[in-house]
RNA sequence: GGCCCCGUCGUCUAGCGGCCUAGGACUCUGGCUUCUCAAGCCAGCUACGCGGGUUCGAAUCCCGUCGGGGCUACCA
């Protein structure tokens, strides 16, 4: 396997939104393939029609297109393995099937899924292993006959010998299953569409994947997926590597859903979470890099990335970690970057309509905001006050302009800053410091507050010189002299 | 119930028999700084699930136990 070129896959079953699981999972196959040099395949599991989508499928390759996680084969990008959609290669699974079944591997199954069902609960009753009886094993001739004449639709099962099948996992070490509990499964439906179990296991080895890294929630279908390899003849020297990754559970208890921490990464991407800042913060869940950093560029994981250094626990999704590691990941973009991320924001809260000239004074303020954001989203709530045509106060800070003392500060400041002749944000502290704290006496706390209110409108803003500076002086003492006019 | 996986601060983790009176990060608390909010800096709180072994010595190895999770579909 070492003289192999690594290929790694990422197939999720877009039955939904991608979500914060599947994500880490698709970071950790790209990573280990850049980190091998290897290839990263994107394949689309969409055996089960009822619940795959063309708009989740469609999502999917947004989303991981949006994180950055560039695949080599797939959907879009083709390859020399396709088509990528289970559901554009049925032919393929029913052949194996056919084979299969040929090689006795494989047999009709007759039963229907009451039968099925009663079965189980008899077994469940009774407290013994649930699962397929082999009731359909080893049918005569007549018994089939009998039972096409009924009218019955078959399955394709495929035949479990007794024994075990033992693998390595190379995050959990050699795991062994009886195949007293791995009973005989379905292959293929009644309607003829393949299942999961017969598709991957199919896939991974036409696609040449030397590497399955998924979730441990597979851990227990592995051994049918090994049957598989087996009936399609393939040497156990040929076997995927498989790694399976621990799960990413939701923030209070156990299993990560809508209910609890939202799990779409569409959501986070309204937010303003930085792609970036995302496969960073997920990177470590379940991963380290085994020193005591923890600021990871996307360039340093795939360097770093070692299925050796993969936790077997799960880990819990942390959102404040997060978004502590958005604000770092916000703190670091040059003031164009920022820009490019901010101003789409800006515009879909209607801050600015994207002209020039508000482009122009998006980037000055920017470097303001930098450093006191945490999430994209926050940015309009923080720059309104530059480009709203009706200014007002916020209600709660209303009494701030009014009340204490706040009439002879703004009057004085108004005073003051109209004989100023230069209007830059050094002047304007050199002139308020003189007169308001100075002369006046004020507690800089309290003389600031009355005039950030009255020129940002809010009790919360970006520096108050600076952002007099940016107003402008006719725009700010316009402000201010409306506030003393409350 | 059965099979399988997992178990270090609240959370993510470092640790792979002595360097551990258990380190880092996030959160939280207190302080410094300070024009608000942040950022930054300093300090503090809190962990090896439990019980047995093995060993001169265990978070690290073994057994048991308890707890959590997954699977047990004509889902993936």
């Amino acid at each position: 396997m070492s003289a192999k070129k690594v290929k790694v896959r990422f197939a999720p079953s877009p039955t939904g939104d991608l979500h914060v699981g599947n994500i880490r999972t698709a970071l950790f196959d790209w990573a280990y393939a850049r980190h091998t040099g290897g290839t990263f395949l994107f394949r689309i599991e969409d055996t089960d029609t009822t619940r795959v989508t063309d708009e989740y499928i469609q999502a999917a390759i947004e989303t991981l297109k949006w994180l950055g996680l560039q695949w080599d084969e797939g959907p879009e990008v083709g390859g020399p393995n396709g088509p990528y959609l289970q559901s554009q290669r049925l032919h393929i699974y029913a052949e194996w099937a056919q084979k299969f079944l040929d090689q006795k591997d494989a047999y009709h199954c007759y039963c229907t899924p009451e039968e099925l069902e009663a079965v189980r609960e008899e077994q469940r009753k009774a407290n013994v292993a649930p699962g397929y009886n082999g009731h359909c094993r080893d049918l005569t001739d007549a018994q089939i006959a009998a039972y096409k004449a009924e009218g019955r639709e078959a399955v394709v099962r495929m035949r479990m010998p007794e024994g075990t099948t033992t693998f390595v996992d190379e995050i959990r070490g050699e795991v062994t299953f009886d195949h007293k509990f791995v009973p005989d499964f379905v292959l293929v439906r009644a309607d003829g569409s393949p299942l999961y179990t017969l598709a991957v296991a199919v896939d991974d080895v036409l696609m040449g994947v030397t590497h399955v890294l998924r979730g441990e929630d597979l851990l227990s279908s592995t051994p049918r997926q090994i049957r598989v390899y087996q009936a399609m003849g393939v040497a156990e020297a040929d076997y995927p590597v498989f790694a399976h990754l621990p799960f990413v559970m939701g923030q209070d208890n156990a299993k990560l859903s809508k209910r609890n921490g939202e799990v779409s990464i569409a959501w986070y991407r309204e937010q303003g979470y930085l792609p970036e800042a995302i496969c960073n913060y997920l990177a470590l869940l379940g991963w380290s890099p085994g020193d005591d950093r923890e600021n990871i560029t996307m360039q340093e994981l795939t360097e770093l990335f070692t299925v050796e250094k993969v936790h077997s626990s799960p880990a819990r999704f942390d959102m404040k970690k997060l978004e502590a590691i958005n604000g770092d990941k916000i703190r670091a973009l040059t003031i164009d970057e920022f820009a490019r991320w901010t101003i789409p924001f800006l515009t879909k809260a209607k801050v600015i309509s994207g002209t020039e000239s508000e482009i122009a004074l998006v980037k000055k303020a920017l470097p303001l905001i930098q450093e006191r954001i945490v999430k994209l989203d926050e940015a309009p709530q923080l720059l309104k006050f530059l480009f709203v045509t009706e200014f007002t106060i916020d209600a709660d800070a209303v009494s701030k302009v009014t009340e204490n003392g706040a009439k002879e500060i703004l009057h004085r400041a108004e005073q003051d800053l109209n004989a100023l002749d230069t209007w830059t944000h050094e002047s304007i502290e050199a002139t308020l410091r003189a007169s308001l704290i100075e002369e006046m006496g004020l507690k800089p706390r309290i003389a600031f507050t009355a005039l950030r209110v009255a020129t940002t409108g809010s009790t919360i803003s970006p520096p108050l010189f600076e952002s007099m500076e940016l107003l402008g002086k006719s725009e700010s003492l316009a402000r201010i002299s409306k506030a003393l006019s409350l």
